[in-house]
DNA sequence: AGCAAAAAATGACTATCAGTCAAATTATGT
DNA sequence: ACATAATTTGACTGATAGTCATTTTTTGCT
């Protein structure tokens, strides 16, 4: 009997419903402000259901953070297929990342509340561990082409594909944080810097100390 | 008269103290778990008192996190006394950071916290606004050290301190929170990823791609 | 159908805590 | 010694995350 199957297919579907209603409340006033009362109400659900589905507030969050690193997952494959060598798919992927930050500004906030908040270690949320797990997967997308880049001679091949992955994403999360800090701060206004620029400039750095010769 | 120096003085003090109870309570249970309440029996004050110092519970936090650049300021100008040549002032520069965020994790944090969560807009904070005169001056001590190092020619001399700078502090600063991440993701772990010795890697790696030649 | 047991959903309720403010206390000046 | 100003207090309010006994719906069986 397929009465399992279907329970399972529509608690999946269940799930996104509540997911979906999260992001709408979230995305339009904050994750503060959003209270799970109206992110119940928006879902049609009660509240006691929200609960049913996910332990709290922030697993919720965790839920909507995995969403937004599918979408950069894919943005990342896109680049990489848009260029030839190594090298170009590796700059492709930091301008791409870039451009998720300012295009999915909303999924970008998640991440960064990701990145700065610790998980409760009593909580051992599936949702936070799906987030190390396609986390993973991003880096493993630089890691290939890096790996391509050394194989077409365009990186320098004493490199560790997966520890020079991790060493970009650092440096380039590092870049865009900060540009984006400085639309909540006042950081950038006073020093008078073009901060879009200076990414750029970071990546060019970042791919002279990689490439080839 | 003497008597208004003497109140102010005193206001000055008062506020410290409240400081030291708000460092104490936080930084031994946390920002969200600490409350206000407590803070207040802890500093030995009505929790109204509190409020007649500090705008909220976040404006508090901003007056720890000014003290944690403080230090922070301090152990980038010792670094750079510690070393002839700019290019080795960078250097100690970034590994004084990295100590830093060993040395002094519960002031880090905090730093984090402020880097990650935007200043409401309505606030206007004299806290928060400290925290980026601060900040700036950070970013000063770095940029004397690179623009020594255009002099003595360690450092490649088409390079703009300042705008330099700013792409090493977010660089690091994207390594450093990468490597603190792991400590609450399982991030790293399941890399099997030396994590400080990739942080030495990128540091490498930065100075590769400034030092003049 | 009809019924019992299981599964899912509900929403009133509790606990907690940030922030307020009228009243009380303390300090100052004359 | 008194009035006025400055400071401090803590009971109170409002908001909301999370709970759980109760109700509703679904399923399996006859």
């Amino acid at each position: 009997m397929g009465i399992a199957e279907r329970k399972e297919r529509e608690k999946e579907q269940k799930q996104n419903a509540i997911i979906d209603a999260a992001e709408k409340v979230i995305f339009s006033k904050g994750l503060e402000a959003a209270t799970m009362d109206e992110i119940a109400e928006k879902a049609e659900f009660s509240k006691g259901t929200i609960y049913l589905y996910f332990r709290n507030k922030e697993d919720l969050y965790y839920a909507i953070h995995t969403r937004g690193i599918q979408l950069l997952k894919q943005m990342f494959v896109k680049a990489v297929k848009s260029k030839e060598t190594g090298i170009e798919q590796v700059l492709a992927i930091g301008n791409a990342y870039y451009e998720y930050s300012k295009k999915y500004a909303d999924y970008y906030k998640a991440m960064v509340y990701y990145d700065c908040h610790p998980v409760k270690t009593e909580s051992d949320s599936p949702f936070a561990e799906q987030c190390n797990i396609e986390g993973e997967e991003v880096l493993k997308v630089i890691a290939i082409a890096i790996h391509k880049g050394i194989e077409d001679k365009t990186i320098r091949p004493e490199l560790d594909p997966k520890k020079t992955a991790v060493i970009l994403w650092g440096q380039s999360m590092g870049m865009i944080q900060l540009q984006s800090m400085k639309n909540h701060h006042d950081f950038g206004e006073r020093l008078n810097i073009d901060f879009e620029q200076l990414i750029y400039d970071s990546f060019d750095m970042i791919i002279q100390s990689i490439k080839h010769q």
